[in-house]
DNA sequence: CTTTTTGTGGAGGGATCGCTTCAAAATGAG
DNA sequence: CTCATTTTGAAGCGATCCCTCCACAAAAAG
């Protein structure tokens, strides 16, 4: 009934993300989104009505493409144990976060802000998808069989395992292997529960 | 035999590295450090040469005062063992990122770029400085006494810890309790030695 | 005093920022 | 076809960015 777009709104928001994970939010401008989508800053206006909503859409669109493992993981715990969700976890964190052709570490934990009280729009739509992160960890730790003794309250797990995951995320952005990653990360999964 | 400053140096970095410290490097302006500091953008250039080189200053000031903890704790690696070191320096890492008058986090991991593949100055300064924080690690685990036995090599462990740091001070910005850092802080700490 | 040297405030240049406005263009409905 | 609706490109708005320039101020040296 009106005129179509000249560039699906999924495909744009693939460009968005690789722009806003690579560079973060404050320095990816509009002229540079136009850009690599292929059209104006007016359209982006009228499809996305902020930046600061382009960058909430394409965390989402990161959510459900190159991290939608997280909810299989999460549904595995039951079965498979924490020592080994969390280990799956986390390589196949290390793997999206060091594949060839995408930007290192997590659009996530890189993409928004830098400073501490970071209270920039970027800075604060970052903080809600990392909080959506730990909420799915403590999901993990508090739906763990009972032949699993954990190390600490999940709680704390939860932000523990967040907190590596961060740091996977900055020594991937740094150049750091990924085998040795993965060392780091099977070593975190083994220090969740206590040995049987 | 020349006109003396306005504001001595030491004073013009410290209200530098709060800026820096809380907001990061992109978004503090040469404006923002001027009033802070007390002097207008041409005195800034004329004793610093450029924002960037402002940065690195300020960043070496907070390592010489809030983090002068660092060499002492390494010194005592041989005395004290691997694990009772490495919970010192988390802990007194988290006493500095959650105290009060103070940013949030580390001026080091939390004060740099953002993105992914940050090539920005700020970035790359920051990069700098991180990459001095791991090889104090590696020194620290390196240093080992013999009684110890690693869990990992020296130089995956220097990253592993590295990482929980710059997932501590993510934490403290975000604002989780101390008590539930120190947690972690001991966790990491007790897992990065084999129980003896 | 004068001279020399360095630091200072104020004004502004050139660039970029997020965002808006507007007329033209592209479709489906009738 | 006409009409209604939505998207698009181009131009530009005010704000802010890092940094520079320049005349003047403040000290030490002679």
């Amino acid at each position: 009934m009106s005129r179509p777009r000249s560039v699906p709104e999924a495909e744009a928001l693939d460009q968005a993300l690789q722009l806003f994970w690579e560079r973060g939010f404050d320095r990816t401008s509009i002229a540079d989104l136009g850009e690599a989508i292929g059209v104006g800053p007016s359209s982006i206006y009228n499809a996305f009505g902020s930046k600061a909503e382009l960058f909430r859409r394409s965390l989402d669109h990161y959510l459900q493409t190159h991290a939608a493992f997280i909810p299989g993981v999460l549904a595995g715990v039951q079965e498979h144990g924490v020592e080994e969700s969390v280990r799956d976890l986390l390589q196949r964190a290390i793997k999206l976060y060091t594949s060839k052709g995408l930007p290192r570490g997590c659009a996530i934990l890189q993409g928004g802000g830098s400073g501490g009280s970071d209270d920039s729009e970027g800075g604060l739509i970052a903080r809600e998808f990392r909080q959506g992160i730990e909420q799915a960890l403590r999901q993990l730790f508090g739906g763990a069989p009972p032949t699993d003794e954990l190390a600490l309250p999940p709680k704390i797990l939860a932000k523990y395992v967040l907190g590596v995951m961060r740091g996977l995320s900055q020594l991937a952005a740094d150049g750091t292997r990924r085998s040795d990653l993965v060392k780091i990360a099977d070593h975190t999964a083994a220090s969740c529960v206590v040995l049987g």
